[in-house]
RNA sequence: GGCGCUAUCGUCUAGGGGUUAGGACGUGAGAUUCUCAAUCUUAAAACACGGGUUCAAUUCCCGUUAGCGCUACCA
């Protein structure tokens, strides 16, 4: 029987354990639990649980904290976070604070005669589940222990064995509603009786003192809490008729239950990290752009009611969420489709926003060349000495104002180039690099390359052409390259791609790429301004030799 | 083996007893361009299977199959 919990705010959770980083799926379940909350004007707890102390790790939980903000997501308490007033004192947040608290209400289980010990060794449990796989019948704890007499336990006890604390689950069926998939129900006898504090010698005492497991934890937190929905993945759904035991035994209401469904990589198994990129950290540092991963994260799984609005802020996202909409099936997910959200938010962003974060993905990937010193925050007595500090140091003079104008010009005439053709962030470097210089030799030898640069029009392009480029002096502009094409055309009678393309490879690399228009003034100007960049005189000398 | 969950284009999904089964990503074609990307236009592409119920089922019910999860004194 589950009770119905009406006339009170929704309160709902995320209680991410802190042994990793923050991945996808479980960044997608606080994403739903925020969005349920804030649509709902419930409250929104973030618990830490870190009972597993073995590997849980507190960079792990700033980094998760820092992750979900990075999401835009944010709660009402939790570690770090002050309760107002009107959410009642539920702390503290962090599992591992709270043992007292769970060590009081096993005591009253045990009181109560709804828990009892159980002196099983794990051997004997094991043979139990052999044997009962043997006969294909359900894997259940046959409940040995359940009647011990007081005389037996005290026997047992003086023995020094140890025993373990179980709940006496009702001979009845655990069932519990769940908003994505209906009413699930599990029979009495598929449902061994939970472990609620693990094994521990005879002489610790009172049976209080042992370490809880976390489906007895979780319980009495969420309970505690006040949770009226909870909200997070389908693996627990098997946890759950244990967990509605438990509720039962103590007497309190049983909360709804939502149940996402899992997030699978592009072969049907599990999303991991062989799949890639799964931590919402990494996808971050690739530059994929917040909004993008909260709109995405959303899709999965969710779809707005008109069956077709893709993008959405969370703002958008909020008056419409609700649970009722969320798929039961396992979803797969879907790189090209972030990849193209991706794109789509790097459009409609502040440009200024995304200048300062290409520019840390260039500062990574080409030091020497970069910082540009066109975001103001860079242009800081900590950042030139952080640079000087570094091994080897590098030492920048500081440009001027005007040329920091120059350059921040400069670099957003760059990123107007080559963004539109970007997935993410970290492509802007590779994708843009032949401005900063190509390798001759390579350019020679790749087999597209070569097959053009084989034929007699391309040898005759290329030596009219560095005849020009040698006899000019000063900057080369648009329309030097623009009149020389057309006299290298003239001269030889060669046009289009045979015109081209062997040009496009002496300057660029490849046979590819943007419109020499933009690229042209790109490269002169950005070698004018004193960065480490080939003009074109450098390249055709290079390329086509002395 | 047991228990549970799931099943609409390749993918994410909308829909729902009678529909030309809708949208998006991706893919193909065309436009554009020296080329690539971007952009625009356009095309192909799905109700897993078998039984019921019904005048009618992709939609409801049952089963099969497949996938996934759990099967711990992990969380």
């Amino acid at each position: 029987m589950f009770v119905a919990m009406t006339n009170t705010i929704p309160r709902v959770r995320f209680a991410p354990s802190p042994t990793g980083l923050l991945h996808v799926g479980n960044a997608r379940t606080a994403l739903y639990n925020w969005l349920f909350a804030r649509r709902t004007g419930g409250l929104f707890f973030l618990r830490i649980e870190d009972t597993d102390l073995e590997r849980s790790e507190a960079r792990f939980e700033t980094q998760l904290i820092e992750d979900l903000h990075w999401l835009g997501l944010d709660w009402d308490a939790g570690p770090g976070v002050v309760d107002e007033p009107d959410t009642g004192d539920h702390g503290p947040y962090r599992q591992s604070e709270r043992l007292h608290i769970y060590a009081e209400h096993t005591e009253r289980l045990l009181a109560e005669g709804k828990a009892y010990r159980c002196f099983c060794t794990s051997e004997e449990l094991e043979a139990e589940r052999a044997q009962a796989a043997a006969e294909h019948r359900p894997q259940a704890y046959s409940g040995r222990c359940r009647n011990l007499s007081p005389a037996e336990i005290d026997r047992n006890l003086a023995a020094g064995m140890h025993f373990a604390v179980r709940l006496k689950i009702e001979d009845h069926p655990l069932r519990f509603h769940d908003l994505v998939r209906g009413t699930v129900e599990f029979a009495a006898e598929t449902v061994s009786d939970p472990i609620l504090v693990r094994s521990m010698s005879s002489s610790k005492g009172l049976p209080s003192a042992g370490v809880p497991v976390y489906n007895y934890v979780v319980t009495i937190d969420d309970a505690l809490m006040g949770i009226t929905h909870v909200i997070r993945g389908d693996d627990h759904i098997s946890n759950t008729p244990k967990q509605v035991a438990i509720y039962q035994a103590f007497g309190w209401p049983v909360p709804e239950f939502a149940h996402l469904s899992t997030i699978l990589g592009p072969d049907r198994e599990r999303l991991s990290k062989r799949h890639g990129a799964t931590s919402i950290l990494v996808f971050r540092q690739m530059g994929y752009l917040p909004e993008a991963m909260a709109n995405y994260l959303a899709l999965l799984g969710w779809g707005a009611e008109d069956g077709k609005t893709e993008t959405f802020t969370l703002a958008e996202l909020v008056p419409i969420f609700s649970l009722e909409r969320v798929t039961p099936s396992p979803a797969i997910f879907d790189f090209d489709k972030l990849n193209w959200l991706n794109r789509h938010y790097i459009k409609l962003a502040d440009p200024e926003r995304i200048a300062k974060l290409a520019e840390r993905q260039f500062c990574l990937q080409k030091p020497g060349i970069f910082p540009l010193w066109t975001s103001s925050e860079l242009y800081t007595s900590e950042t030139i000495a952080l640079l000087a500090s570094l091994d080897p140091p590098i030492h920048l003079d500081i440009p001027s104002p005007e040329l920091i104008a120059q350059r921040k010009a400069w670099f957003a005439s760059l990123l107007a180039l080559f963004l539109p053709g970007v997935d993410y962030l970290a492509q802007l470097p590779v994708k843009s690099a032949f401005i900063f210089g190509i390798d001759p030799d390579a350019a020679h030898a790749n087999p597209e390359n070569a097959a053009i640069l084989a034929a007699d029009s391309a040898r005759s392009v290329l030596t009219e052409f560095a005849s020009r480029v040698r006899t000019h002096s000063g900057h080369v502009t648009p329309e030097d390259f623009k009149r020389w094409m057309s006299e290298v055309k003239a001269a030889t009678g060669i046009k289009g791609k045979e015109l081209f393309h062997p040009i496009r490879i002496a300057l660029t690399g490849a046979h590819s790429g943007p419109e020499f228009d933009k690229v042209i003034p790109l490269i002169e100007e950005g070698a004018a301004m004193g960065l480490a960049i080939p003009t074109i005189h450098d390249r055709i000398q290079q390329f086509v030799g002395v």
